[in-house]
DNA sequence: TTGAAAGCGCTAACAA
DNA sequence: TTGTTAGCGCTTTCAA
């Protein structure tokens, strides 16, 4: 046998119609079939080492079984376990995922959606959105099946989202049970709702604690990378002085505020605190070791396959907004004030 | 328009024939027609939004524009840049990545390897071969192009490899410099390539130095963990004490030797020196920040893109094996002996 | 319960 | 240069 086999093969080995093959050896339509025929039809499926062809299913039914993730970049340490956690979640329906990178671009976002949807892919996984982003979530005047996660938008899609604003309020918690007043936040993009969510939270958590939040005590962060939050750090430390904490948008930002602080010969913790987002690998191994709040990475994944794969099938339900919950991993980032 | 477009209906916007559109479509095709009808068709494809059904292309002409790429396991810091790098070469030619994870687990290999044939994968980007590997190749009597990367196997196939032998010799070179003589070795699996080039490597260069390898320095690590790294040296220490310089598998060992030094209460640099393998992220970081090699993690992406690639574009021409130049990175976990 | 027939959308061989 | 025709392999009516 030096040709792939088609259904046509096994119809004939099994001496049925390559239709009746197609009803036995489908899980949904093998009860159409005696059980006789079809254990026959699976055998002779098997001698052959019979595998469909998907393109021709793919033609037939509309549907692939390959769902297209969308990430800002790989490289970025949030997201190779979540990336991992979701094709997790999709192996066990027999789906696989299609990766697709942006950098943030939306053009080059909305080239891969299409390039994906030529593709006959059956949902996305997106972890771009901006918050006020036009969901681009129909194709042919049907929805296309779509989840969010990490990121939210405003648009009625089902998401799979840390617990922002309780990662917030504890790190504010546990900066003020250590005795600190003057906190500040360098915050995420506002266009993302990460970015928005931490800051509406840090405001409440501060107001919470009856604290006060001087303007000259926030600063913005162009990204959420260690470069961008370095420049955040700067000016932040340009505009005021007598911070003794400060909780950052996540991770990477942090470590762009330990540069800073260094490079103005600042210590942490004994002179400033800093809190970080989202826990990524090897936070322990930093000096100091940062504090940060950990995300479930791996199940933001699982979950969203989950999700996705729930609204694959039935478009229609309610869009269900999953918030996991976080924690704060308390390391060495963190101290009393002086 | 609430219907996805065909190319029916561009030919009929453009009044030419199904045919014609899909030659003015097809770049490859295009000089077929002339230049006006395919401007006109061009145009009439781009008011419909039309994008070609690849299911419809796929089953015609038995290719589908997509690769395979399995590695062990996204999580592992080495893959990210990796797999971005991949995505990025095959992108340029149109080309798209599915993506799976083995966790080293070769009978999932092959349920990947399975899955993604059947959905007419044009090739496959594999991190996950084992040296002495039956080469999985071929499909229904055809040679399905496949590239190795980071490791190599037995069979003639192409690969891109980090230069193994340099990156180790540079290491041995740098230690001898400071003027270790008893330098240990962690070596990683040999049953894989990377485990076995470096181990190989190893004693060659220490040859080259006039330095002896004591057995009782080399310890084999079960795994490119720091795990597995942590474990093996461990039984390194408890069978050598005098060694004053270790040259790990790669970083994850190192760091598990790390763990190991520190139990016993020997400090790295100035008891034992340590190098490590790869440069993966945030090593900088490490205490002590860990001297390493640098591999280009990035180019052995989009260089097996391109392999990949061509090998698609003639199967049978012979197998490149490409090795890319690595760097030492000497950081603050190498020191003169004392 | 099974078979016959049609067709998903595209492209390649052949004809004009 | 363009149109006609056929068929890739599968699933799904419809009929028997």
């Amino acid at each position: 046998m030096d040709k792939v086999p088609t259904i046509k093969d096994v119809a004939l080995l099994a001496k049925v119609h390559a239709a009746t093959a197609s009803r036995a050896l489908n899980p949904n339509t093998r009860d159409m079939v005696s059980a006789r025929t079809a254990n026959r039809v699976i055998e002779a499926a098997r001698t052959l080492g019979y595998a469909p062809n998907s393109a021709a299913r793919s033609l037939r039914t509309r549907t692939s079984s390959v769902a297209g993730v969308i990430i800002p970049d790989l490289r970025n340490p949030m997201f190779p376990p979540i990336v991992r956690g979701i094709e997790d979640g999709l192996r066990e329906a027999g789906y696989m995922a299609l990766l697709g990178n942006t950098d943030g671009d939306s053009e080059r976002e909305r080239e891969l959606l299409a390039a994906m949807r030529g593709r006959q892919t059956d949902g996305f996984i997106l972890a771009t959105s901006r918050r006020e982003d036009p969901l681009p979530a129909e194709y042919g005047g049907r929805p296309v099946p779509t989840v969010l996660i990490n990121r939210r938008s405003d648009a009625d899609l089902p998401s799979v989202t840390p617990d922002n604003v309780m990662g917030v309020h504890a790190t504010v918690a546990l900066l003020a049970g250590l005795g600190h007043e003057r906190i500040a936040h360098l915050a995420g993009p506002q266009e993302l709702s990460t970015g928005w969510e931490r800051y509406r939270a840090f405001l409440d958590a501060m107001a919470a604690h009856n604290l006060t939040v001087a303007p000259s005590r926030v600063a913005f962060s162009a990204g959420f990378t260690e470069e961008a939050g370095y420049r955040a750090a700067v000016a932040l430390l340009d505009a005021d002085t007598t911070s003794t904490a400060i909780v950052a948008g996540n991770d990477l930002i942090a470590l762009g505020a330990y540069l800073a602080l260094h490079q103005r010969g600042l210590r942490c913790p004994e002179d400033v605190s800093v809190v970080g987002f989202n826990d990524m690998p090897f936070l322990d191994r930093q000096r100091p070791a940062l504090t940060s709040v950990r995300i479930p990475q791996y199940e933001i994944g699982t979950e969203a396959a989950r999700l996705l794969l729930e609204r694959i099938d039935n478009p229609t339900a309610p869009a269900k907004r999953v918030v996991l919950p976080v924690d704060v991993i308390q390391r060495d980032s963190t101290a009393r004030p002086r």
